[in-house]
RNA sequence: GCCCUGGUAGUAUAGUCCGGUUUAGUAUGCUCGGCUGUCACCCGAGCGAUCCCGGGUUCAAAUCCCGGCCAGGGCGCCA
């Protein structure tokens, strides 16, 4: 018996009259006198114990007294049973304490007492327990794959880029400095420069990176670390990265509604697929849809978030372009049109009313760049290795970013961010 | 950084407006006992809360006032 290997449970259910290996979480008990119930879960799902009296494990079940989340391997039969609502049931031959839970538990891991955001964050690693949340970050998980797979698939290659860099003079942002021997360095804001230097060497990559910024926001859908999944590409235009970027959405979407049907399930969630090519607003069009609404608007200002949550309405579709931005909205390295260098080639994606990527064509000619660099009040001097980069045979080039944590909460419904980061930092918190 | 709302057993809530039989209620959890087919089992008993912290008003504060901290929401900020 020993030597029977460990199996999940899901598998466990399908060998019916087998003899099997579990383990896992105990999820409740259930002791109607003599006959006793153990509800185990492990990573597939979970399924009945059932002890009848003349059954030797019963009298263990008695001495151990299983509490929720003590740690059990089981070895028994698997049975079918008109009785049990699974219709599949495990009489065990053998039960083996693995470890104890302490009791009561801070949080309820059945799901049954809702728990606050802040308690289950700080309990975390028993909240990935819950049904929602282990739903959550499964289909992050699928989200990650489903980008790593298509971009693979059409000849990219992931990069990876340094997360400690020298220079903050990019602007904007705030950075957070650290420390880093006789120097001082910065937690990068973004692999901008990295992805590009890999770009016009390599022509395709793509990245999975954590980014910092260090702005005292306080919202439901920022965070000072978040993870983004990039994209650069040479030889390609704005409108080239954007066809990407929308098969690249809809590639995630359709392997997520495929490979986490259950999880979507428990989120309920129906989810659509969204119809490429997806409908491309310029930053024009989206103004006038917004003072055709009465609303005040001068051209070349950002939407605010209500605006944003407006013209989404309007456009009634889930998902969405916005592009050629006013040039003063968007980074110097945006390649400004060449009849109208108000405008630059640059696109937000916004998917159920929430920015959710960004990307540009770069400027790939040095002396552009420059010029560009003054325009916006910079010191060409600060960029100069950066300029520097695109004097050597830099083909054209565009790229964009998805932010991870906010698809993973468009796709899953959630509205706190939180929900979506397994450890989130924020303004206030920085453990677990 | 600003505005609004909140902070009560392990968890989630009622009570707070309008201060006083509130021994701070309920659900769930936990502990113990009972029960042969339960499935959020059920039944009985019990445990568990300096009512976020500090100050003030008052004969009396969970309750009113001020400050702080924290949380949720709305904004701002976020190339």
């Amino acid at each position: 018996m020993e030597c029977l290997e460990r199996i999940l449970i899901e598998d466990a259910k399908k060998r019916l009259g087998e003899q099997v290996r579990i383990s896992g979480w105990v999820n409740r008990t259930r002791d109607i006198g003599s006959l006793k119930f153990v509800v185990l879960r492990d990573l597939s799902g979970d399924i009945q114990i059932t002890v009848k009296p003349d059954n030797p494990v019963s009298q263990i079940l008695t001495d151990l007294k299983l509490g929720r989340e003590d740690v059990v391997e089981i070895t028994g039969r698997v049975e079918a049973s008109q009785i049990a609502h699974a219709r599949v049931e495990v009489l065990p031959e053998s039960l083996k304490l693995l470890n104890r839970s302490k009791q009561p538990l801070p949080l309820d891991v059945s799901g049954n007492t809702k728990a606050e955001l802040d308690t289950r964050l700080n309990f975390r690693f028993l909240d990935f327990r819950t049904p929602r949340t282990s739903s959550i970050f499964k289909i992050q998980h699928v989200i990650l794959s489903s980008f790593r797979e298509f971009l693979t698939n059409k000849g990219f290659m992931e990069i990876q880029p340094p997360c400690i860099i020298a220079s903050a003079s990019e602007g904007g942002a705030e950075l957070f400095k650290i420390p880093y021997f006789e120097k001082e360095a910065y937690l990068a804001q973004s692999p901008q420069l990295y992805k590009q230097m890999c770009a016009i060497s390599f022509e395709k990559v793509f990245m999975v990176v954590p980014i910092w910024r260090a702005e005292k926001f306080n919202t439901p859908t920022h965070l000072n670390e978040v993870r983004q999944m990039d994209v650069e590409q040479a030889f390609a235009d704005d409108e080239a990265v954007m066809k990407l970027l929308e098969e690249a959405l809809v590639h995630i979407i359709k392997n997520v509604k495929e490979k986490n049907s259950k999880e979507l399930q428990i989120l309920g969630r129906n989810i659509e697929i969204p119809k490429t090519p997806l409908r491309r607003l310029t930053y024009t069009d989206a103004v006038e849809l917004l003072t055709s609404r009465g609303e005040e608007f001068r051209w070349g200002d950002d939407f605010s978030k209500p605006q944003e949550k407006m013209i989404a309405e309007m456009v009634k579709d889930e998902a969405f372009f916005i592009k050629n931005w006013p040039s003063d909205q968007k980074a110097f390295y945006a390649m400004p049109y060449k009849d109208n260098p108000n405008i630059v080639h640059a696109f937000d994606l916004l998917y159920n009313g929430i920015e959710i990527s960004s990307g540009t064509q770069r400027i790939h000619l040095p002396e552009l760049l420059v010029e560009r660099l003054k325009i916006k009040g910079l010191n060409p001097d600060d960029f100069s290795h950066y300029v520097e980069c695109f004097s050597y045979g830099a083909p054209p080039h565009s790229g964009w970013s998805i932010g991870l944590e906010r698809l993973t909460m468009t796709i899953t419904g959630m509205n706190n961010i939180r929900e979506c980061c397994m450890f989130p930092r924020d303004r206030d918190r920085l453990v677990p």
